[in-house]
DNA sequence: CGCAATTTTGACGTAGTTCAACACGTGTGG
DNA sequence: CCACACGTGTTGAACTACGTCAAAATTGCG
């Protein structure tokens, strides 16, 4: 029960795995359903596996009708606004086994633009068919609520510490954090982060100039407190970043 | 089908109304399965009404076991958390008509910490109740999942301000518009706002300083965008402070 | 390789913080 | 009834973390 999917369109880059589906926030949608004794198997009719995107490449625009929720099975997106100038704001970043857009159910227009990172790829989940699918098997509704709490608890510890409005150091302990717990979660390593993100778009996220970022980045290496070479990171004083990040 | 509940309980305050049922988030859980032909009203299993709180009291604390998530019907709540120096973090406010905790399904934990501000009350639906109910009345299922993203898109709102750091004229400016939209959802009035919450209150949730959040309302006051009288604020020049929110 | 995009570093400006003082309302006790 | 403490809100003056502008260093892609 670990890969599934077309293996042709499997990524060859090491740096870029498909979660496994065990792992993935879609499985309740998934996985059950082709274990269920239907005539033919329901998660068909709704649920298209691992399309792949091009970096830059935008799932949805905000505003948008909802068709689809979809989960990243490989890569990462950002989640992004745009203001009246046209200047784009980073509301949060999407890693492999996250879902995106599950909150656009209510208003049933998504909230966000939604851009790959680099190459990757989703898991789509057609939402009138799966609505459809909904009225057929009562069970997969009770799915959906595990689902979507299950993002919104995701949502809110990135938030979290934006919330603070704390020091630019202790906004990139805790983003580091966050991102490392995330991302453990699917590829298990633990203190050394692949971070596929621009400096930019950390920058954007975390509401600070990308020129302070980077001397926050010196700062936290002259420290010890992290080894920086390039986008790989490691966290290396583990509790004085915990503790930087609790203020 | 306006005013439902104890007479008894009702307030007397008339800036502590009562929300209308059918303009309470937690409708979808209480109206649909009293007008359907159950042998007995199938929410009476579950569903507390009003209930009153006094100010400061907590509805649930942190990490505390999910056992029900409330409505506001009266007053209003902060959703704050403490950091390890115990100092409190207010991440959001609650109205009437607002839900509270419904984001804890998930982990089965409350993520914050619920306080009221001023004499309040709340309805309360037991989750264990309800999840019973769920297998009996399987549309009760959707409504949920509609009662779930409808609060998350609010909550979402809520942030995105903050989320944008901007200067602390157009946080208080973004501030002051969402918590106007959110109140005249359910009380009507437009353009006056009786804010029941404390400027100390207001300044930890915009991660600013009281002193700063002072100097802001009497500048937005001297340039005429608003009118300021203690905790009632007109908002005089509504697009003003929109372009202001926006940027 | 070579050019453009990204990241880093330095010098200076400013929005918001900090600290301190004051003003107002409310509750308490003598 | 006043004296006093205490919570809340406002204002002034000096300080600082982050932003801005400019330029160098590094990375990465065609």
């Amino acid at each position: 029960m670990t890969k599934r999917g077309n293996p042709e369109t499997m990524s060859k880059d090491p740096n870029n795995k498909y979660v496994d589906c065990d792992n993935c926030a879609m499985e309740p949608l998934c996985v059950p359903i082709e274990t269920n004794k239907q005539p033919l198997t329901l998660t068909e009719t709704y649920l298209s596996r691992r399309i792949s995107t091009d970096s830059g490449q935008a799932l949805f625009v905000k505003d948008e009708p909802i068709s689809a929720i979809y989960a990243v099975s490989s890569g990462t997106f950002k989640l992004t606004l745009n203001n009246e100038n046209n200047e784009e704001k980073v509301m949060g970043f999407r890693f492999a086994g996250e879902l995106i857009g599950e909150d656009a159910l209510h208003p049933e227009k998504y909230a966000y633009n939604a851009v790959a990172i680099g190459k990757s790829s989703v898991c789509k989940v057609d939402v009138s068919e799966l609505k459809a699918c909904c009225e057929v098997i009562p069970n997969l509704q009770l799915n959906l609520v595990d689902l979507l709490t299950r993002q919104s608890s995701i949502s809110q510890t990135e938030f979290q510490a934006l919330i603070a409005k704390k020091s630019a150091e202790s906004l990139l302990a805790a983003f580091l954090l966050n991102i490392a717990k995330r991302k453990s979660a699917h590829d298990g390593t633990k203190d050394s982060l692949n971070l596929s993100i621009s400096r930019d778009n950390i920058a954007n996220f975390l509401g600070l100039r990308r020129e302070t970022l980077s001397r926050i980045f010196s700062k936290l290496q002259k420290e010890e407190l992290i080894k920086v070479e390039g986008k790989q990171i490691q966290l290396i004083e583990f509790d004085k970043l915990t503790h930087l990040a609790n203020l």
